[in-house]
RNA sequence: GGUCUGAUGGCCGAGUGGCUAGGCAGAGGUCUGCAAAACCUCGUACAGCGGUUCGAAUCCGCUUCAGACCUCCA
C-alpha cells in the first residue's frame, strides 16, 4: 500500500510526516493502565486509538514493536500523603496481597481489551518487574547531577535540569511561571523545590510494596517506570510515545526530563495524545466518580445507561470521532453508533452475496487511495468510516439491481473492505453468531414453506410464519428475488 | 492566575479560504398483497461582534461560553 503517514506531534504542535528511525521497524510506547480498578470507558479511548495506529502501521508494511506497560506499583496517593501507593492501599482494604489485586485487575483489563478487539501489544512489561532498570536509571541521573538524595528518597532537580535543557517543552509550561504559582503542600520538606518530583521514595514502615535500593527500602516514583521500560525495550531513542492528554503534564514532561537527564538527549521523537471521553461535558474519570466501567456498558447495568452496548458498538463509537477530539458520551450517541455499526456489517454481508456482472457501472478506482489518504492524515478514522458508508450504499444499489459490478471489481472491493473494516479499523462482525450455519439451514426450510404459502396466496400462513419469527427476533425481508432474513 | 483545547443542523460527529463528509433521528417517495429492509429526495448548520479577502464556517482581533492540565487519573 502506498502511504505517507502524517501524525500530529504534540512536541512540535503540528502535523509531521512520520519517518521512523530504522525503517521498516517502528518502536511504539503507550502508557497502559494502573491496575487498581475495573477498566472503564475512559480506558477504551487510548487502547483503541493506539490499536488503530498499531494496526495501520502493520498494514502499511512496518514491523512494529508495541510496548504498553502495566502500572502495578509506584503511583503515590499524593505528595502530602504518607507515601503509601494506591495498590497497597487497595490491598489493605480488601485484605489481599497487592500482587493479587494487580493480577485481578490486569486480567479484567485483558478481558475487556479482547472483547473490544484490541490487539495485545508486543511486550507488556510490569513496573514491578523492572525495579532494577529503574534504580540504574536513577543512578545515572544522580551521576549526571540532575537529582539529589534527601532522607532516603531521591528527587529530580528540576531547576538544575532546566538550566541545561527545557523543562516544559512538551506541555508548553515555563518553569519561572510555575514557580510563582505553585502551592506549598505539606510533607514536602525533603524537596528543594515544590515542583521537584520523586524518582525514589523511601517507604514508610507500614508500606507493603518495597524494594531495596542504594538509598533506602522503598519504591520508584510515579514517572520512572515508563522511562526505564521504554529505554529497556525500545532503546534510548525510539519513534512514537502515546498516551492520554491528561498525562501530558506532569507524567510525560517528567519522562522527557528523566530520559534526557539520564541519556543526554530526547527519547521519543513523536508524542501522540488522545483526547478524553466526556460525560455531560466533563471528563470521565475515576477521581470524578462519573465513570462507567466497560462491563457496565456491555451489560447495561448502570443508572445512566438506557440499554447494554456491545463491544463493537463501543469500538465503532470511539472510531467515529477523531482521536484528538473530545468525545461526548450519551445514550443517543451510542444508539446511533449501534445502528451505524449494524448498517456497515449488513453492507459487508450483502457484499459477500453479490453476483458479478460482465461490466461495472460503478467506479472503485479511487477508493483505496481515498481510504489510505484519510488514515494517512493523522488517523482520520471518521473520514474512513464515511467512505465505507458510501461503499455500503453502492453495495446495496448493486444488490437492488440498480448498479452492476464486474467480478474483478467485486474481488477488489472485497479485498479493500476487508483490509479497512477488519484489519485496520479492527471491527469484528458480531452480528453473525456461532450457530449461524445451522440456523441458516433451518431458515432456508422455513422460508421455503412460507414461499409456498405465498404462491398459494395463503397470506394467513405466510404472515403467521413471519410474525412468529419476528417475535423470536428474526426479521423477514421480502424482495423480488425471494425472501431474506436477519437476526435482531 | 498560568498553559492549552474547543464552540458545526434535532443528536453524534468530519472538514478548515470558493465544489459546503458521514451516521442516527425526522419528512416525502419508489418497491411490496401488507410489513420490514433497501434505494431516491429533503433540512442549507458552522457561538457573537468586528476585520482581511472578489469570496470565510474555514485566516486575524475582541467578546461570551465550555472543557482539560497545573495533586492520582486514559
Amino acid at each position: 500500500m502506498d502511504s505517507k503517514l502524517i501524525l500530529y506531534n504534540t512536541l512540535t504542535r503540528r502535523k509531521q510526516e512520520f519517518e521512523p528511525l530504522h525503517p521498516p521497524f517502528v518502536g511504539l510506547y503507550v502508557c497502559g493502565p494502573t491496575v487498581y480498578g475495573d477498566p472503564h470507558l475512559g480506558h477504551a479511548r487510548p487502547a483503541i486509538t493506539f490499536d488503530l495506529l498499531f494496526r495501520y502501521l502493520r498494514a502499511t508494511g512496518y514491523k512494529v514493536r508495541y510496548v504498553r506497560n502495566i502500572t502495578d506499583v509506584g503511583h503515590l496517593e499524593n505528595d502530602a500523603d504518607s507515601g503509601e501507593d494506591k495498590i497497597a492501599k487497595k490491598a489493605r482494604l480488601e485484605e489481599l496481597e497487592p500482587m493479587e489485586v494487580a493480577q485481578y485487575y490486569t486480567n479484567r483489563y485483558h478481558e475487556a481489551m479482547q472483547r473490544l478487539n484490541v490487539l495485545p501489544p508486543s511486550i507488556e512489561p510490569h513496573a514491578s518487574g523492572h525495579i532494577i532498570e529503574q534504580i540504574a536509571m536513577i543512578e545515572k541521573i544522580l551521576d549526571n547531577g540532575f537529582a539529589y538524595v534527601s532522607n532516603g528518597s531521591v528527587y529530580f532537580d528540576v531547576e538544575a535540569y532546566n538550566k541545561k535543557y527545557h523543562y516544559g517543552k512538551l506541555s508548553g509550561r515555563v518553569l519561572d511561571e510555575m514557580m510563582s504559582h505553585t502551592r506549598t503542600l505539606d510533607g514536602q520538606e525533603d524537596k528543594r523545590n515544590p515542583f521537584d518530583f520523586a524518582l525514589w521514595k523511601k517507604a514508610a514502615p507500614e508500606h507493603i510494596m518495597r524494594w531495596p535500593s542504594p538509598w533506602s527500602d522503598g519504591f520508584p516514583g510515579w514517572h520512572m517506570e515508563c522511562s526505564a521500560m521504554s529505554t529497556r525495550y525500545l532503546g534510548e531513542t525510539f519513534d512514537i510515545h502515546g498516551g492520554g492528554m491528561d498525562l501530558m503534564f506532569p507524567h510525560h514532561e517528567c519522562e522527557i526530563a528523566q530520559s534526557t537527564a539520564a541519556c543526554g538527549h530526547d527519547s521519543a521523537r513523536y508524542w501522540m495524545h488522545n483526547n478524553m471521553i466526556t460525560i455531560n461535558e466533563q471528563k470521565m474519570g475515576k477521581s470524578l466518580g462519573n465513570f462507567i466501567t466497560l462491563e457496565e456498558l456491555m451489560t447495561g447495568n448502570h443508572k445512566l445507561l438506557a440499554q447494554p452496548y456491545s463491544p463493537m458498538t463501543i469500538r465503532f463509537f470511539v472510531l467515529q470521532a477523531h482521536y484528538r477530539s473530545t468525545l461526548d458520551f450519551s445514550n443517543d450517541a451510542l444508539q446511533a453508533a449501534e445502528k451505524g455499526y449494524e448498517r456497515l456489517m449488513k453492507g459487508i454481508s450483502t457484499l459477500n452475496k453479490l453476483q458479478p456482472s460482465a461490466t461495472s457501472s460503478i467506479d472503485i478506482s479511487g477508493l483505496e487511495s481515498r481510504l489510505t489518504a484519510a488514515m494517512d492524515d493523522d488517523l482520520n478514522s471518521p473520514i474512513v468510516i464515511s467512505e465505507l458508508f458510501e461503499c455500503v450504499r453502492m453495495i446495496n444499489q448493486i444488490h437492488d439491481g440498480k448498479q452492476t459490478i464486474s467480478s474483478s471489481d467485486l474481488e477488489e472491493l472485497k479485498r479493500i473492505l476487508n483490509l479497512f473494516v477488519f484489519d485496520i479499523l479492527g471491527l469484528r462482525d458480531d452480528l453473525q453468531n456461532d450457530n449461524s450455519q445451522l440456523l441458516s439451514s433451518v431458515m432456508d426450510i422455513v422460508l421455503r414453506i412460507r414461499q409456498d404459502a405465498k404462491q398459494a396466496k395463503d397470506w394467513a400462513t405466510s404472515d403467521k410464519i413471519r410474525n412468529e419469527l419476528t417475535a423470536v427476533g428474526i426479521k423477514v425481508k421480502d424482495s423480488k428475488e425471494g425472501s431474506d432474513w436477519e437476526c435482531e
